[in-house]
DNA sequence: ATGATTTTTTGATATAGGTCAAATTGTTTT
DNA sequence: AAAACAATTTGACCTATATCAAAAAATCAT
């Protein structure tokens, strides 16, 4: 039980005290997966019915518009991944997941998360703040979208993803940023 | 107590289910608030400590970038507003709110919010899934930010506020897309 | 390693939409 | 009902960035 899940516990404890017995249920109900790079995790023809937390690696979901992939956001080390939506309304959506990297994350389903919160009220605490987090960024997206220059957009991807930018292909980051790809090579060529 | 707050409770209703004990603290703690058209309802010089239902009428929030107003979103009826990471956070943020029309609303102070957290995990729960719906909102808005037109956005705009696009200036309107409001009025005026 | 993909860069051109300025229309206020 | 003010429209022009095409560089598979 002094698993390999610290990080996990430690990333729910920026949120919320985590009782031993959510400890241990927590543990019993999360396993361990591993994906190959450009892996398939999550395809959007299915229910999205699991939520992944990174332990080492880079995912990426995306969809398609006219044919080509549009890349959503990149999680990385310490960070949820999954195809919100769905997994909420357990219903189909658009966004497909990959392994920009090899990857290897904790996984837990959406019934045992639904048993969590059943039986854990500080679950739906944790939840309730960490997508306080999200929102924020969220909203800090949308108003680099708006009023910005290219390049002020790829200043702005890169303080987001700081430590990890550069493990990111030109081509997936300038479809995240809604610019052309070779508008982003330039800006990148410059200085 | 069978008050005026029927669309408040409708509200959560949609959500969790709401107990006479939940009822009944909610309604302690809700308060009946109106402003004027064109008034402030929250300076962004202070920190946010209320969070409005809009029962009848139109807020704004927005921001100043390079002394302009840029309009974030627009909440009417049925909605909450708020400045949601200063009221989470209990800092101070950017946004301001004013009133488009003359508004009625009932007002929820932030630590009776805390209070309704602390003592009904229903509430908690009620958060996380409200936000869950916000949460697809602001994702679709990311979507129609990036690779679309000036005339793709606003139509994208009177989707998302269909009932009430015709009630918001048009000056508004365009800050809120990211877009020139010559653009906009332009673009208005064929078809 | 070597050829075959895939990704990124570079170049030339076109255009959507921004900016500035002024005219028009609409809305308050006295 | 004016006068004053604010919001919207129209016009002329310009620039950032998209698009199309091809070369160069990097990565992958045999």
């Amino acid at each position: 039980m002094t698993s390999s899940k610290n990080k996990l516990f430690a990333h729910f404890e920026q949120y919320i005290k985590l009782s031993d017995e959510l400890k241990s249920a927590l543990d019993s109900r999360v396993s361990f997966v591993s994906f190959k790079k450009g892996e398939l995790v999550h395809d959007a023809d299915s229910v999205c019915t699991k939520s992944y937390f990174i332990q080492k690696g880079l995912f990426r979901t995306y969809f398609y518009k006219d044919g080509k992939e549009i890349s959503e956001y990149f999680p990385a080390e310490n960070e949820w991944c999954n195809s919100p939506k769905s997994l909420m309304t357990r219903q189909k959506d658009i966004y497909y997941i990959d392994a920009i990297e090899d990857t290897e994350a904790f996984c837990l389903q959406v019934n045992d998360l639904g048993f969590l919160f059943d039986h854990f009220p500080e679950m739906e605490r944790y939840a309730r703040l960490s997508m306080g987090t999200v929102f924020g960024h969220l909203m800090e997206r949308i108003t680099s979208l708006r009023f910005t220059t290219a390049k002020e957009k790829y200043d702005h991807f890169i303080e987001t993803y700081h430590g990890i930018h550069h493990r990111i292909p030109l081509g997936m980051v300038a479809s995240y940023l809604g610019i052309a790809q070779e508008t982003l090579s330039r800006i990148r060529g410059e200085k």
